[in-house]
DNA sequence: TTAGGGTTAG
């Protein structure tokens, strides 16, 4: 439950100063002059040098504008505040930039008692010194003060009042001030409807603290108090639940902000974007681009890398090849950013295009984009993955002669290539030299060496590594125990592997299952094929693993004997499954049998997603059976399931890869029947 | 008086 806090007391060290009787201000009116209109020069003597880090100062007043404006024309090219009233309010407002609330507190508290309750409104002075006072690290004076004006001065409540003071607790994080003085607000003894910037400013730094439900726990208050969140608010707490990884929130905040009618903005759509693209809801996102179009705000560089990330990390590669085509045709003309470039070289790294990526990575420079340490990571990784061994080795101390800031994640990624080249001394060198560059290595680091050592009958090493780590105080993670226990095991060490299991508190009957899962997810391959082969594996998701790790270090042959093995068990796969098998069985030139595998699965009443019917149209045209392709697509065009805009995209590639380019233009042509035909009704 | 989006390693 929220709480009203105690205030802290206005004045930490009271300062004593002259007794404002008659003729003792700490300043005078000395003079006015003229100009436009009436202008009063308050000069400040040395008398209250005590609250003012000159001897003297002057401040220039205009009692012609209202207060808080500045003025347009200000002396010596100053800028004061101006009050009316010429009174001290602007002084204070002047001084309230080089003061402490302290020093203006001091100046001030002798006046406090003459404040009159009869007015309606505290006068400006006191509002600037509420407003002083909560931006002080001691924000809770500003507390007492409001309880002064409320309580003993009897000025009415007032949301601005209140608001200033929540504000600064809000933005010193302390939430139970905060909602404590929002439901004061709404109590029956203040009773005073908080206002959009009561909520606003909570709710925004309620969001600012990763504090989602705190702040959406506020709606229904909103509610109740017929404030209506705006586009800002939404949009915040979108983004929040996508950082927490709540996209099924940020989907219902977005729908939401659609029934209160708000128009979203380009960050609306583009985190709408997001949510979709975790979610899955691929289709939706891309069908999304369009709508943008549609509403007149036509997506952005972001909002293509967006969701060909998430295309990427499916590894829905030709279906990305499209979209970036599609951002970088006439149409769009998007320019490339440094985030989108990174997405790229990574996804044409994954996709065999390593003459592509490093295309890319050179020619940065010349579209205006620094490559940055992701950049060169990638680009490492890339090299590697490719086996261009000399060009990552070339890169990585390229980066080093040219003060390339490196860190662990280019360490580990120049480690696991040594790994591939099977050269564990060099490994361990750079174990060494990361450490040597107070680089700290992580579990990431342990566990790519200690399976390289182990991989190259070093057992002895790696165990001595694992010691090591486990000494110091390390977490040791899943991912690194899982990896020492198979190494044992493989040494047919079962003893040592039980201990460890043991030692770690870890229950020996760990399902294999969830082991091969952890270590497939991690990318170990070695390791996690070992216990593959060896278990009798029951779970769904442990086979996906393995798929999904084969497919991704382009082991195809493995990709199928996954496969094969999940059919023995009686397992039917899922679409991005059948997908990935099919894609398999392409690389592997067995036109066929991926044939064969997509007409079963449909024939026990699997329903596809596009991405098996494209695949599967991909297949066709790389078989060069173009036949087969045309009566595909035109069973697909039928099948209301089917996008058709994405199906004719895809059948263009098709012909486009197998350099039949006026069938290609044929399809396109179609995508521009549609449109027109689309646009003309 | 308030604000939001996309990228690297086991």
């Amino acid at each position: 439950m929220w709480e009203r806090a105690t205030a802290l007391p206005l004045l930490a060290h009271p300062l004593s100063l002259p007794s404002p009787a008659a003729g003792n201000y700490p300043f005078t009116l000395s003079s006015i002059s003229s100009g436009g209109g009436a202008t009063a020069l308050l000069r400040v003597p040395p008398l209250a040098s005590s609250f003012s880090s000159s001897s003297g100062r002057e401040v220039w007043l205009n009692p012609k504008f209202n207060q808080q404006q500045r003025s347009p024309n200000p002396p010596h090219g100053r800028h004061d505040y101006l009050d009316r009233s010429v009174d001290m309010a602007a002084l204070l407002a002047d001084l309230s930039r080089s003061t402490t609330a302290d020093e203006l507190h001091a100046v001030m508290s002798p006046f406090l008692p003459s404040f009159s309750s009869s007015s309606r409104r505290p006068p400006l002075s006191l509002r600037f010194m509420l407003s002083l006072l909560s931006r002080e690290p001691d924000y809770r004076r500003s507390l007492a003060l409001l309880d002064w004006m409320l309580d003993a001065a009897g000025y009415p409540p007032s949301v601005v009042a209140y608001n200033v003071v929540l504000r600064n607790a809000a933005r010193a994080g302390d939430f139970p001030l905060a909602a404590g003085l929002l439901h004061e607000m709404r109590s029956p003894s203040r009773s005073i409807s908080p206002d959009h910037f009561t909520y606003s400013t909570l709710l925004s730094a309620l969001s600012r603290s990763k504090l989602l439900d705190a702040a959406l726990s506020l709606l229904p208050l909103m509610e109740e108090d017929s404030i209506c969140p705006d586009l800002v608010l939404f949009s915040t707490l979108i983004s929040l639940a996508l950082k927490l990884g709540d996209h099924s929130k940020a989907l219902a905040l977005f729908s939401r902000l659609r029934a209160a009618g708000i128009a979203p903005d380009l960050v609306a759509y583009n985190s709408l974007l997001a949510a979709l693209a975790r979610a899955g809801l691929l289709r939706d996102a891309r069908r999304l681009l369009a709508d943008m179009d549609s509403a007149g705000i036509p997506p952005d560089t972001v909002s293509y890398s967006t969701l060909l990330a998430a295309l990427v990390a499916r590894r829905r590669f030709l279906e990305a090849l499209t979209l970036f085509n599609e951002m970088r045709s006439p149409i769009r003309r998007l320019p490339l950013d440094l985030p989108i470039c990174n997405i790229m070289i990574d996804a044409y790294g994954q996709m065999d295009m390593a003459r592509e990526a490093d295309r890319l990575f050179w020619s940065m420079r010349q579209l205006g984009v620094s490559p940055c340490i992701v950049t060169y990571n990638t680009m490492i990784r890339v090299y590697g993955d490719a086996e261009l061994f000399g060009e990552a080795v070339h890169l990585f101390r390229l980066m080093q002669r040219q003060n390339i800031e490196q860190n662990v994640v280019t360490y580990n990624t120049m480690i696991q290539i040594y790994g591939k080249t099977l050269e564990h001394e060099k490994a361990g060198n750079l174990l060494q030299e990361m450490q040597r560059r107070r680089i700290q290595p992580n579990a990431v680091t342990f566990s790519t060496v200690i399976s390289i050592w182990a991989r190259a009958g070093k057992l002895d090493r790696a165990a001595k590594l694992f010691q090591q780590i486990r000494d110091s105080g390390v977490e040791i993670d899943p991912v690194l125990y899982q990896t020492m226990i198979v190494i044992y095991e493989r040494a047919g060490l079962v003893g040592h592997a039980r201990r460890l299991l043991n030692d770690l508190r870890e229950p020996h009957d760990l399902s294999k299952d969830t082991a091969i899962r952890i270590l497939a997810g991690a990318g170990r391959i070695e390791e996690a094929a070992w216990l593959f082969r060896r278990t009798e594996v029951k779970e769904m998701d442990a086979f996906r693993s393995m798929i999904d790790l084969f497919a991704r270090n382009k082991k195809h042959k493995n990709v199928v004997e996954v496969y094969e093995r999940m059919r023995e068990v009686g397992y039917f796969l899922d679409s991005e499954m059948i997908a990935t098998v099919l894609n398999a069985y392409g690389k592997l030139q067995e036109f066929e049998k991926a044939a064969a595998v997509y007409s079963e699965m449909e024939e026990e009443g699997c329903v596809f997603s596009d991405r098996v019917h494209f695949q599967m149209l991909s297949l066709l045209g790389m078989k060069r059976d173009f036949e087969g392709v045309e009566r595909l697509m035109e069973k697909l065009s039928g099948d209301p399931d089917v996008d058709k805009k994405e199906l004719h995209l895809v059948a263009a590639s098709v012909y486009e890869r197998a350099n039949k380019l006026d069938d290609a233009a044929r399809i396109v042509g179609r995508i521009m029947n549609r449109r027109s035909s689309f646009s003309n009704a």
